[in-house]
RNA sequence: GGAGAAUUGGCAGAGUGGUCGAAUGCGGCAGUCUUGAAAACUGUUGAGGGUCACACCUCCGGGGGUUCGAAUCCCUCAUUCUCCGCCA
């Protein structure tokens, strides 16, 4: 959420920078801007009324003392006013701070000046791109093919038990996903990472607190008699560490990674290219966070992607990075870089990655702030990204590493296998 | 799931209706002393709103109530601890 005195301070540059998202924020900031004027007023006016009320109350406390108890109820005739009259403002206030807030809620964060314009993800420009995409045999195989052949993944199976969306990893397919997994994590905590695990339901402060509600709410699975939400990804419950917190300006950088299963609805996407692996309702992801000084938090973005670029060339996976356009971006980012690897037998780019900065939009939501060295504290800026989406990984290194003998295993995973062929 | 106790500032811990935003200790920061450090001593040290700056207002787990006045009384929810039950 974006800080109302920012709003004040540069509301030209706020609607200019928002158009980039497609979106003509004119009607809603100035919306902001009166709500915030009526609820700053009604405040000076409930503090008045407080204040007059405190003084007498201590004025008859005095005159109790003291023995004088006629006059201490004549001071007490005229609080009942006050009394009606602060709880009339107070009404008020709260109305206008409730209907402040979900207006708030309603503006994305304010894209970075480098953010290209544009509408979809045809937009989005592409900045790197690297690896030799193979030249395959005429008979290559989607992945899904390969997985009911070598019998690494079964999708009915997971229909069975639970629904579409919901596969079940079999044999050397469950181990290639587990080598993944710690091949991930250990690179990750190579890079300064610190391994933590978290749960995977989260609370709606916590929904709150990253962005994924209100706005989103249809996306995660909801579990009703709890009140919960499953996690549709690590961000949530690793960021919400940091919900009302005040780090101190030495801790940074501070840097987590996480394993978790995310649980997306995904709800009316149907077709080709959710085919196989491409699009699940639950599937693994390993995710890094970072909370950062705000001046040092695009030097920590690009660290990111420098790093992620690393681990696709150790995989020796084709790949390319994009620049996400105004249109493509997430509500919460500032500034988003998309990894995508090549599914060579779909002939099409399937995303692995996304890395973002939020700067302090997170965390004007969570109140994760900072002390600086005179001792104020300041909102942090907030990072993360996918290091990586285990499915579509493996549905590179299925396709990609195809061979008439079988599926050759990437040579940094095989000490994680244990094989290195599947067939 | 049942019974009881608790929830106060970074931590520990006082405070049961009237200068309490809150004693005290530890920790943090600044200073004195010291060649330097430690010790000792002195000062300082919660968050948010509001203001040019003051004033002022709010916050003692969350929400609601009683009262002129609540950290202190009442209701309710949540969490933690102890005991019992159940269980990986």
């Amino acid at each position: 959420m974006l800080q109302l005195q920012t709003i004040r301070e540069k509301k030209e540059e706020i609607i200019k920078a928002l158009q980039k998202r497609n979106l003509d924020g004119t009607l809603l900031i100035e919306n902001v801007l009166q709500l915030d004027e009526k609820r700053r007023s009604t405040q000076t006016q409930l503090d008045r009324a407080l204040a007059e009320a405190n003084s007498l109350s201590k004025e008859i406390g005095m005159l109790f003392k003291n023995g004088k108890q006629q006059e201490a109820n004549v001071l007490k005739e005229k609080t009942g006013t006050l009394k009606e009259e602060s709880k009339k403002l107070g009404e008020e206030l709260n109305n206008t701070a409730e209907e402040l807030q979900s207006l708030l809620y309603q503006i994305p964060n304010i894209p970075h000046p480098s953010v290209p314009s544009g509408n979809t993800e045809e937009d989005n420009v592409e900045i790197f791109k690297e690896g030799d995409i193979p030249i395959l045999a005429g008979d290559a195989l989607p992945h899904w093919e390969l997985a009911k052949k070598y019998d690494i993944i079964d999708f009915e199976l997971g229909v069975k038990i639970t629904g579409a969306g919901f596969p079940v990893y079999k044999g050397k397919g469950a181990r290639l996903q587990r080598a993944l997994i710690a091949y991930f994590l250990d690179k990750n905590t190579e890079a300064g990472y610190t391994e933590i695990q978290v749960p995977h339901l989260v609370n709606e402060a916590s929904g709150y607190g990253t962005g994924q509600l209100p706005d989103k709410e249809g996306q995660m699975y909801h579990v009703g008699v709890d009140d919960l939400y499953l996690i549709p990804t690590g961000e949530v419950p690793v960021t919400n560490i940091f919900r009302n917190e005040i780090v101190n300006e030495k801790d940074f950088p501070i840097r987590y990674t996480a394993y978790t299963p995310c649980f997306r609805r995904e709800a009316g996407s149907y077709g080709a290219h959710v085919r196989g692996l491409n699009r699940l309702h639950q599937f693994d992801k390993v995710e890094i966070v970072r909370v950062e000084h705000p001046e040092k938090s695009y030097e920590a973005l690009d660290g990111m992607v420098d790093h992620i670029k690393n681990i696709l060339r150790e995989l020796k996976l084709p790949y390319r990075v994009l620049r996400l356009c105004g249109g493509d971006l997430g509500f919460t980012a500032a500034l988003t870089f998309d990894f995508e690897v090549f599914s060579t037998a779909q002939d099409r780019w399937l995303e692995i990655s996304s890395v973002s900065n939020f700067e302090t939009y997170q965390a004007n939501r969570l109140k994760l702030r900072y002390k600086d060295e005179n001792g104020k504290s300041k909102l942090a800026h907030t990072l993360n990204g996918s290091s990586l989406a285990l499915p579509r990984v493996l549905a590179g290194i299925l396709e990609n590493y195809q061979t008439p003998e079988g599926i050759q295993i990437p040579e940094v995973l095989i000490p994680y296998t244990n094989f290195n062929i599947i067939d």
